[in-house]
Parts: structure tokens; sequence; C-alpha cells
DNA sequence: TAGCTATATCGCCATATGTCGATATGGTAA
DNA sequence: TTACCATATCGACATATGGCGATATAGCTA
């Protein structure tokens, strides 16, 4: 059940949310992350993690970034599932088609080490 | 994404998640909830609000009593998608398994007006 | 080594959440 | 009407959560 709920607890947060449907675009460096969300670069951070934990996405270390990217098949059955629904809801939210817009052309050369 | 976000906070609590396996036994009261929870009337209360909210379970008048169930078709989509699932799942959870045979046999006449 | 960049962690604060007991509401029975 | 039962709402409390700025960590480059 701590699974489950870790998952649901995870995408219960608007920032949250648009973060997984960021990655639907590409996989992101923080930094990128940060730009679009318009938040701190800690509280981003803090966000990434509690999806990562609920394992919703998974990252890797490439230059000077950590990349961040949509979970592919997690162990976790409940992130896999609502992972891939999510995939399919909320495009027609204008904010959402926002920030995945502003993903799909994130350059991270431009946003960060500005 | 309101909407979402309702859903996924409603299932973000161990409390509400077996109120939902306990209406998949049955239909319950909510003094049959609270006796099986064992927890105060009026947290129940609110917990079975919050799951009203979301669409996951809806409510009717009987007698003395105020029953709940799960909501049959949803008109909110993630409400009824993730509803769907949970019906799969935690079945395997000792503590989910507890809850569940209790609301199989839970009886309002013994229950209630002790 | 020293300095810079990206990210993670820490400490703090304001607000949200889960819990309870007490009280209000609404319906039924005497 | 009065009394009682089931449920909902209120007010208070402790803990959890999301936000920030400051600082720590890790890797690269000069």
């Amino acid at each position: 059940m701590k699974q489950l709920i870790r998952v649901m607890k995870a995408l219960s947060d608007p920032n949250r949310i648009k973060v997984m449907k960021m990655l639907e675009a590409k996989p992101l460096c923080v930094c990128e992350i940060t730009e679009i969300l318009k938040l701190a670069q800690s509280t981003v951070s803090k966000h990434l993690k509690i999806l990562e934990d609920a394992e919703l996405i998974d990252s890797w270390k490439e230059g000077p970034w950590v990349i961040y990217r949509l979970a592919k098949n997690p162990a976790n059955q409940y992130a896999k599932t609502i992972q891939g629904h999510l995939g399919e809801w909320l495009f027609d939210n204008p904010e959402i088609r926002k920030v995945y817009r502003q993903a799909q052309v994130a350059d991270k050369q431009k946003i960060c080490a500005a």
C-alpha cells in the first residue's frame, strides 16, 4: 500500500504533474525544468526526488547535467499503470500544453550557465 | 487538472484506500466503516466527503443510515479509470484483506445503535 | 589546486492535512 | 413536541507539505 500511496502523493501536486507532462516531450535537465516552472532550483530538486522515489521518473548524469526522463517500465506496477494513463490525460489543459511546448524547444545550452 | 489532483489526493491516504476496498465488498453505512477503521465518526465522515468530492464514491439515505458505495460510472474520467484499477490492486495486502473481510460480514443492525 | 557550474540537501516558514471531541442537523419514534 | 439515532460540521491540535534562500556536494576546467 505504501508504494501506491507514494505514487498518488507524487501526483497530488500541480507542479509535479507538469513535470511529468514536460518529460513526455523529451528528457530534461534540472535547470530546464526550473526555468519553465519558474520555481527555486531547490524546490524543483525536491519535486524530482519525490517523483523518482515513486518510480515515475529516473535520471542519469550527462556532462554537467542530471537528466530526468519518464521511467521506462517501472518495477512499481502502480507507477507504471498511472504513468501510462497520464500520457493520454491533460493535453486539453492550457497550462499543460504551454509547459509541454516549452519543454519541446528547451535548450540547456541556452538556459543553463546564463 | 484540478479534477485529477482531487482524485490523486483522495487516494493519498491509507484509510481512504481502505474505504475504497471495503466498498468493493459491499455498500456500507458510516457507522460500519467507523467500526471497522476504528476512527472517530467525524474523521470517517470527512474521509467520505473527500472520496465523494473526487467522484470515487456516492451515497444515498436508507432509513436511519447514509449508505456509501463505489461510484457507478463517474463523470470524472480520472476517478473512473483509477477506481477500475484499484479493483484489481492490493488484494495481496494483509491489512486490506482484513478490512475487506470485515466489510463483507458487517451488519449495521448489530454494529449501530449498540 | 582553485574556481566555476549544476544539482542536492538543509533550515525555516506558511499553509494543508488527519485526527479528535463537541456540537449541529435531520429524520424517526414515543 | 420531545427524545434519540446516524451523520455532518466545527474548532483545535500535531504533523505533513510546498515554498524559499543558504549551503553542501560533485564534476569539470583553468
